[in-house]
DNA sequence: AAAATAGTGTCTTTTAGACAGTATCGG
DNA sequence: CCGATACTGTCTAAAAGACACTATTTT
C-alpha cells in the first residue's frame, strides 16, 4: 500500500492546528432538601462547579481566576477526551470512577482568550454519595454544588454559561426520556422517591398526583417490584420498594408504549 | 482583570497539541427502489461515500487511496468543525446547503496513521434531490450511494467502518424517535409513503399493516391532514395527503402519549 | 384517635389491535 | 369488472385519568 509514501510527503505545517484541546465536565446530582423521618423527600437538581484559583499549580496567575467554572482542562497526548475528562475531574475535585457522557463540542473562535481552543463537554449523573469526598485541588480553590435554578446567575468563566445551559437541557431530557433517574436513587426505591426525582424537571399531573403515579410505576416495563421488600423511610405505612430493570427503552413516537 | 498577565505567562509548549482536527460527514438519504405508477413506494436507506483518489490535489499520493470513505477533511483556522463539515462536503461532493448534526468525536490514538488526529463526525438526513448534483471533486474520485445493509462490506478508510456503524444506529433511532422522517418525504405525503420510510428501519406490525397505520397517522399529534388534498401517485384511488406540524415531540417514558 | 403516606376500587373515556368489509379508480 | 390501494366499521381488550375510599403505622 502507498500509505507510507503518502505519509512521507504529508506536510503537517500546511494546516493550522488548534492551540489546545480540552475537556469540561458537568456533574449533576440531586439532593434531598429536608429529610425528615417518615416523609417522602423533596429534591433539587444540583451541578458541581469549581472556583478557579488565583494562581495555577506553578504559582503563575490563572486564567479567569476567581470565577466559577466547570471542572476540566487540557487533554494529554495519547489520551482521549473522555479519559482526560475523568482525569481532570479526579485532579480538581477528587471525584473519580463515575460514568461520563459526551454531549457537545465547543470550538467557536474566540471562546477562550488563549487562542483556538476546542473543548469537549461531558456530563455525569450521579447519586450524592459519589461526590461525598469532593475537595478542591490543583487549579480549584473551591468545589460547590449549585441548584440549577440559580447557577446561571453566577459569574462563570469562559463560555461555561452556555455549556452549562446546554447541559441542563440535556439532563432534563435524559431524566424523562431514559432511565437515568436510576442514578439519583438507591438500588431499591419507593414510588415517592422516584416521583421526587422526576418532579425536579417536570410538574405534569400524571407524575405529581400520588395515586396516579403509584399505579403507573407498576406498569412501567423498565421497573420491577422488589418482592416482599418494604421500607418505612418515607412514611409510617411500610412502602413497597422497586428497582430498575436493565433494558433498552422503546421510545418510538410512532409505536404504542408497551 | 489578570487575564492579560495570565496569558503572557501561559506556555503553549507545555501541552502537546493534536496533529490535526478534522470533520467527517455521513449523509443519508432514502431512495425509492421501484417507482411504478399507482404503486406505493418501496424504499431503502442509503449513505453517501466517496472513493479516495490516488493522488491528492497537489499530485502527491493520497492516504488510504482507493478506499471508500466518508467525505471530510481538515478544519481550517477560524472555522468551526460544523463549518468545516459543510465546506468539505461541498468541495468533495458538490453537495451544499444541507443541515448537519454532530453525533460523535473520534480521537482514539492510532485511528489515523498520520498522528493524533481528532475527527468530529456529523450526519445529515436529506431527500434525494439535495444530492442530485453530487459529483466527485478534489480528493474524491467517485461519489456513490450505498445501501446501509451492504456498506459495511466495503473496504473502508481509517476507522470509518466504526463511524458509519455508529451513524446508522443514530439514524435508526432518530427516524423512529423524532420527526426527521420528514426530510425523506415531499412536503405533503400519503400514509403509505411515510410507512415506506419507517419500514426501512423497523418491521413492527403497527407500522407494517396498512389499516393500522392508515388510522394511526390521523392520531399522531405532529402530523396533520392537508385538507381536501389528494394524490393518485400511489394508487388509483385518490389518497389523502398529510404534512408534518412543526412541534416539539413529547417522548417521556413516564408520560402517556398525547 | 389523629395525622400522614401509601396505596386500592371503581367508573368513565380513550386508545390499540385485529380483521372484515367497503370505496375508488385505471386498464 | 378485475385488481390494487385506501381506507372505514366494528369488536375486544387494555390503558389512562379522576377521585373516593381503605390500610398501616407512629405519636
Amino acid at each position: 500500500m502507498s500509505n507510507e509514501q503518502a505519509l512521507k510527503q504529508y506536510d503537517a505545517a500546511k494546516y493550522r492546528t488548534p492551540d489546545g484541546y480540552t475537556s469540561d465536565i458537568a456533574v449533576f446530582t440531586i439532593l434531598s432538601e429536608k429529610a425528615e423521618a417518615f416523609k417522602p423527600p423533596v429534591m433539587d437538581l444540583k451541578i458541581m462547579l469549581i472556583q478557579r484559583s488565583m494562581m495555577d499549580s506553578e504559582g503563575r496567575p490563572n486564567m479567569e481566576a476567581g470565577k466559577w467554572a466547570l471542572p476540566g482542562g487540557f487533554v494529554d497526548p495519547e489520551e482521549s477526551a473522555y479519559q482526560s475528562a475523568q482525569r481532570e475531574l479526579r485532579e480538581e475535585t477528587g471525584v473519580d470512577h463515575i460514568h461520563l457522557e459526551h454531549f457537545g463540542v465547543y470550538d467557536t473562535p474566540g471562546r477562550d482568550p488563549r487562542g483556538w481552543i476546542i473543548s469537549n463537554a461531558h456530563y455525569a449523573i450521579v447519586p450524592e454519595h459519589e461526590l461525598s469526598h469532593r475537595q478542591a485541588r490543583d487549579d480549584a480553590s473551591e468545589v460547590e454544588l449549585f441548584s440549577v435554578s440559580e447557577v446561571l446567575e453566577l459569574d462563570l468563566a469562559f463560555d461555561h454559561a452556555k455549556i452549562i445551559q446546554d447541559a441542563i437541557s440535556v439532563i432534563r431530557k435524559k431524566l424523562l426520556e431514559t432511565t437515568v433517574a436510576k442514578a439519583f436513587l438507591p438500588e431499591e426505591f419507593t414510588y415517592s422517591e422516584l416521583q421526587a426525582v422526576l418532579l425536579t424537571v417536570t410538574n405534569d399531573s400524571a407524575i405529581a398526583l400520588d395515586a396516579a403515579f403509584a399505579r403507573k410505576i407498576k406498569s412501567l416495563p423498565f421497573i420491577e417490584e422488589a418482592e416482599g421488600k418494604k421500607t418505612t423511610r418515607t412514611s409510617k405505612k411500610p412502602t413497597q420498594l422497586y428497582r430498575f430493570v436493565n433494558m433498552e427503552v422503546n421510545n418510538s413516537i410512532y409505536h404504542a408504549k408497551k
